[in-house]
DNA sequence: CGGAATAACGTG
DNA sequence: ATGCACGTTATTCCGC
């Protein structure tokens, strides 16, 4: 039976990720504001989703606590908070004065401590407790009948731990976390733990012993020997630091909890307040606290909660109410595990609906419209008329899909304006799964029926499995609908509405038309091709058999490493993991001693286009359209570009010869023409757009041919002295710049010295100095705010840019400088395609996108068109944005992908 | 036998 | 230690 729900909130950790987690908001007074802002949303949220009955915010005292009486450096090692920060705190402590939410702080003690004693004391009464912080300190408190909930990543994600979760995340169970703690000691607090033990040794000893007063107690036993002696030399240390990170749960701390009961704002004060603080969006919200829940049925997160649509009758009152509602969701995921339905453009079987607070699940497998031949008539004829509707508000999850279908019908759906799984991107593209579970249990702190796909192979059969999915794919429906509305304010929160709004859910339609239309393919073409390549292929075996002496499997990089450097002694140049490589660079330095690499580097380039692209031909051929329909992935990459897959179109040959002749299978329909237009250097354009770099504004503007302006500049040479070698170096450091590259990096790309490649580097910051300037400023922004930012304000999180460990930070420094880079080229790309898409629709065109790659748009068109088309998609994709620097497209037309 | 890890390589 | 972003292939390895 679930008890009186407390919430306790660590009101400093709170305002403080909320004050480095958003933007510099301030008043039109120039006040600061954003600390206060965030705390208030995320207190909201929570109070939303938990409705808890009483409320404490907790603050830190300033006078020293008993932990720096006992360690003068304890917390020493921090910087002190900044004076923008610092003045928010009275500020909030008004807030919550306006909102009527009790708060206490205590001379001596710090916020957690008094969370500690009231969590103790009132979990003990039955209460629950929700302990609401900004870090994971206070998750040594998690235990019977209190839970955590920390906010990360900024402000619009939170997660909620009970005991199991904070094992699994800290890998000791809560109350052992002061033992860890004592241990491996606390960096951000200046805990110093035991020199030498890390968080694994720690982890291992605390599963092995309960804590440290038993770990001590049986010293002799703790194994390594070297571990024990750390541990026995700093005993002292080690119970002094556990003392310091225990939260004191005897806090000389009297509230009331009845003091604490919140019936809501005294809206009038709160209203005032927010408007002094010109919080418009907290003002809005104001007014639903009076709602309370009301516009969610409570009875809806039931399994059971659905109404299941598995008649005419029913579908039919089914769009009458979407109709008169005005609103639908939509959420449909495989029917089944094994379902060919996006390979076939079959509308699902089965998928979930909600509207006006209802969810619905529409099932054709049984029942009357158990129909394979018909059910896809019945559902359009009764969906399709408010699919259609523009007037009815629609949102749903992986929206694309649907689109799709409906394209393949010749249908175009109308009114979709929300998708939660690209809104999910936007906040995060750095996620591995955007599962609508995951993003419900993230953005909503709600636990999802499981779908079919998350249980266990073997748990995958059976009725509960099969009840499970049905209400997973019904209640999908209505989560996505939730989802829409907390992730459209947490978009327009951080700066991220307009790019949702107009590119990335316009860009929906886009790509499912693409993905429907699919690109022509000369399958026979395909097959003589394959077949040549197999005799070159077969040819160049038997001469590697015969140079070898022996056979040997000719794709075992394993098997190749023995013939090259046991077999014919040849001397290994690097190494990988496992054993010596053998890849290209490899290759190519031995072949200069010996026949045998350059065979196989021959035939590695047969087999790999052979079996990458010739062989799979007949596999991604749609029997139905005779053509190829790859997947656009909107919500893959981290900087923002697309990408595609099955087949991955977006790295079709055409750097070598024998490539060209793959991209030559890609053919227009009968009739129609290919026309490509690409972005010429638009990343460096990008860079020196962003940078501001004179020389290379200049440089754009002249439209000169910039490596060899880069040459001319590094090398002081007049342009017209430009050697083709200095050219290629040159051109080699423009693109390094753009991957954060280091001398070592260029030495090795460009086989000059690496001293040498220093000067290169050298030369071109003194040439370019706010290129160089423009780094600096994106691993200062990455490490002041944690993420970077694109053009179109698109963001990236950087979580390692603070890394002790110098390889991750190298990394996340080099990702620092490229994203704000790749990501504002792929805006800029995208930003063109919604426009040439709704150009085409609105002039009535027969040209049609069938293909991105980056900075490439391929179109079909036809003859008539092409004229205008040359001319329209130039000026649409030069004229995108207007830049410091000019955007160059060049643009051709041919019978094939190999001609353009 | 199936899935995960590894090495390699295609594109921008 | 060492240049960014992807997806696909074949082999190898591991556990059932």
């Amino acid at each position: 039976m679930a008890g009186r729900r407390l919430l306790l909130v660590d009101a400093n950790s709170l305002a403080n990720r909320a004050f480095y987690a958003l933007p510099p908001l301030s008043t039109s007074k120039g006040v600061p504001t954003n600390a206060v802002y965030g705390f208030l949303t995320m207190l909201f949220r929570l109070i939303d989703e938990r409705q808890p009955e009483y409320i404490i915010c907790a603050f830190d005292h300033p006078s020293p606590t008993f932990r720096h009486v006992e360690f003068e450096d304890y917390k020493a090692t921090r910087a002190p908070s900044p004076d923008e920060f610092k003045v928010q705190i009275p500020m909030l402590k008004d807030a919550l004065s306006a909102l009527d939410m009790a708060f206490v702080e205590l001379p001596g003690f710090e916020a957690d401590d008094i969370i500690g004693t009231l969590a103790c004391k009132y979990s003990a009464e039955g209460f629950d407790v929700l302990i609401l912080s900004g870090d994971k300190d206070c998750l040594q408190l998690v235990g019977e009948g209190r839970e955590a909930i920390l906010f990360v990543r900024g402000i619009s994600q939170h997660r909620q731990y009970d005991r199991e979760a904070v094992k699994q995340d800290m890998g000791v169970w809560p109350e052992q976390i002061p033992d860890f703690k004592g241990l491996a000691g606390d960096q951000s607090d200046n805990i110093p733990g035991v020199k030498g033990v890390g968080v694994k040794t720690a982890t291992k000893l605390l599963n092995q012993y309960r804590d440290i007063e038993q770990i001590y107690a049986n010293i002799d036993q703790v194994s390594p020997s070297r571990v024990q002696k750390l541990l026995k030399d700093q005993q002292q240390i080690a119970f002094l630091s556990k003392r310091l990170a225990t939260i004191a749960c005897g806090a000389p701390c009297h509230v009331d909890v009845e003091d604490a009961r919140w019936d809501g704002p005294d809206v009038e004060k709160a209203r005032d307040y927010f408007n002094n603080m010109e919080f418009q969006s907290l003002l809005r919200r104001l007014d639903r606290f009076g709602e309370g829940s009301a516009q969610i049925p409570a009875e809806v997160s039931r399994p059971d909660a659905y109404e299941v649509i598995d008649s005419e009758d029913k579908l039919k009152a089914l769009a009458g109410r979407i109709a008169e509602s005005e609103y639908m969701s939509v959420y449909a995921g495989m029917s089944d595990i094994d379902s060919q339905v996006s390979r076939d453009f079959l509308w699902p079987q089965v998928f979930g609906v909600s509207s006006g607070g209802q969810a619905y699940l529409i099932d054709f497998r049984r029942g009357e419209l158990a129909d394979p031949d018909s059910y896809q008539d019945i559902m359009w004829k009764y969906l399709g008329p408010v699919l259609q509707d523009s007037q009815i508000k629609k949102s749903g999850f992986d929206v694309k899909w649907l689109y799709t279908l409906g394209f393949h019908k010749g249908i175009a759906l109308k009114g979709f304006g929300f998708d939660v799984m690209v809104a999910a991107y936007l906040l995060d593209p750095t996620r591995t799964t955007y599962k609508l579970e995951g993003l419900a249990n993230n953005y909503l702190g709600e636990d999802m029926p499981q779908s079919i796909e998350s249980l266990p192979r073997d748990q995958r059969t059976g009725a509960d499995a099969q009840k499970s999915h049905m209400a997973h794919l019904a209640l999908g429906s209505f989560f996505a609908f939730k989802l829409a509305d907390k992730m459209k304010s947490d978009l327009e929160t951080n700066g991220l509405w307009t790019l949702a709004s107009d590119v990335e859910f316009p860009m929906i339609e886009v790509l499912a038309a693409m993905e429907a239309l699919g690109i022509g393919i000369d399958l026979s073409k395909g097959q003589e091709l394959r077949e040549e390549f197999a005799r070159k292929l077969a040819a160049l075996e038997r001469e590697i058999y015969e140079t070898a002496g022996q056979e040997f499997n000719l794709s075992s990089p394993k098997q190749l490493s023995y013939i090259l450097f046991d077999k014919l002694n040849l001397l290994p140049v690097k190494k990988t993991k496992t054993g010596y490589s053998t890849d290209a660079e490899v290759l190519m330095t031995l072949s200069a001693i010996h026949p045998l690499p350059e065979k196989i580097l021959d035939h590695r380039h047969y087999a790999k286009l052979k079996s990458t692209y010739l062989d799979i031909l007949e596999s991604v051929v749609n029997p139905i359209t005779g053509r190829i329909h790859s997947t656009f992935h909107q919500t893959v990459t981290a900087t923002g570009r697309l990408s595609s897959s099955e087949p991955n179109l977006q790295n079709i040959p055409v750097r070598t010869e024998s490539g060209k002749a793959i991209r030559e299978i890609f053919v227009p329909a009968p009739g129609k023409l290919f026309l490509a237009s690409d972005y010429s250097q638009i990343e460096l354009r990008v860079m020196a757009h962003m940078s501001g770099d004179d020389s290379m504004i200049e440089a754009f503007r002249r439209d000169h041919d910039i490596h060899k302006a880069t040459a001319s500049e590094m090398f002081g040479v007049p342009m017209d002295k430009v050697t083709p070698d200095l050219r290629e170096k040159a051109k080699a450091v423009n693109f390094g710049v753009i991957y954060g590259i280091s001398d070592f990096g260029l030495a090795r790309n460009t086989g000059v010295s690496r001293e040498e490649a220093r000067q290169f580097i050298e030369a071109y910051f003194r040439r370019y100095p706010l290129v160089k300037q423009y780094m600096d400023d994106m691993v200062v922004q990455a490490r002041r705010t944690g993420y970077v930012t694109t053009i179109l304000g698109r963001r990236r999180p950087i979580p390692e840019i603070n890394s002790r460990n110098r390889v991750r930070r190298g990394f996340a420094e080099r990702t620092a400088i490229n994203t704000p880079i790749q990501g504002s080229a792929a805006d800029l790309i995208k930003l063109a395609m919604v426009r040439l898409y709704r150009r085409i629709v609105k002039e009535g065109l027969r040209s049609r996108i069938i293909l991105q790659v980056h900075d490439e748009l391929i179109f079909e068109t036809v003859p008539e068109e092409q004229d205008y088309m040359m001319q329209m998609v130039k000026e649409e994709m030069e004229g995108v944005m207007e830049l410091k620097v000019p955007l160059k497209v060049d643009i051709d037309v041919g019978a094939s992908w190999a001609d353009v």
